[in-house]
DNA sequence: GCGACAG
DNA sequence: ATCTTGTCGC
């Protein structure tokens, strides 16, 4: 009667707690700066033992219509020079915690990590050097999304690609579109979401020409803005980076291939 | 108090 | 996130 169970919890709130702390604790250790060793540009002559950015990954979920809490979990890794899938993994799995606007790593970072584990067991070639996620990093009302967080947990430098703009600070999309509105005439495609405090939380970006909505860039885990910046831009073929959109379109095409299964073992658990 | 709120 | 038809344009 009083809208608790929202989370499934019996103390409205103590689950919310647990996870602002989580939050704040593996905060700590997230590394907002270059922190890799490869290299992004071969302009320049490479210095011995450097090697270059080559692996991309991408994660997304998908979810089924007929039953919400039955998930889809991929992972891809884009060979860059050909933007080519080069590994898909995939997990069909039960979500009993729901999405709460601010905890979505709660939610789906769990299975994303495990197929990220699998890989790194399996000490696979393809493991991905750089992580690009369906979701926000730094961008987030305690500085926290699921791009830190998965970046943090799996050690790894990951980027956040948001969709839609999660308004945080005072910034809000039609303030973004002004801004772009007003840069128009130029070749400006990018634009610095500062908000009220003034600190920097990541930038609106506008992948083609056509795609008058932005995406928006954001830190995840072990890389600059800047760096963040250039691995979407070279990875975007249409308005989504490539490895991203190919996690959601293979997502979905597995799990509507097997729904009917799914439905029927799935379901009646619990 | 009311609205806003990644996926 | 997911549903859903057509439609405009290269």
């Amino acid at each position: 009667m009083d809208g608790e169970g929202m989370l499934g919890e019996t103390s409205s709130g103590t689950q919310l707690e647990n996870w602002i702390e989580e939050q704040d604790r593996l905060k700590k250790k997230l590394i907002a700066y270059d922190d890799f060793p490869w290299k992004l540009s071969s302009s320049v002559e490479l210095p011995q033992g450097s090697e270059m950015l080559r692996y991309v990954g991408g994660v997304d979920m998908s979810f089924a219509k007929e039953d919400p809490s039955v998930a889809c979990a991929c992972l891809v890794v884009l060979e860059l020079r050909s933007l080519r899938v080069v590994h898909h993994d995939f997990s069909l799995l039960h979500l009993h915690v729901p999405y709460v606007p601010g905890f979505l790593a709660f939610r789906e970072a769990p299975v994303l990590l495990k197929l990220l584990q699998k890989m790194k067991d399996d000490q696979h070639p393809f493991y991905p050097q750089v992580l690009m996620v369906d979701g926000n990093g730094i961008l987030h009302p305690r500085g926290f999304g699921l791009a830190c967080h998965l970046g943090v947990l799996a050690h790894l430098p990951a980027i956040g690609v948001g969709k839609n703009l999660h308004h945080v600070d005072g910034l809000n999309q039609s303030e973004v579109r002004r801004s772009f509105q007003l840069k128009e005439s130029q070749d400006e495609q990018v634009i610095t979401l500062v908000g009220n405090s003034g600190s920097t939380w990541g930038v609106g970006f506008r992948p083609t020409l056509n795609s008058l909505k932005p995406i928006y860039i954001s830190i995840g885990h072990r890389i600059s803005l800047d760096s963040a910046v250039k691995i979407a831009k070279i990875t975007c073929k249409y308005r989504v980076p490539e490895p991203i959109r190919q996690a959601d379109i293979r997502s979905r095409a597995y799990l509507q291939k097997h729904q009917r299964r799914l439905l029927k073992e799935l379901g009646p658990q619990d």
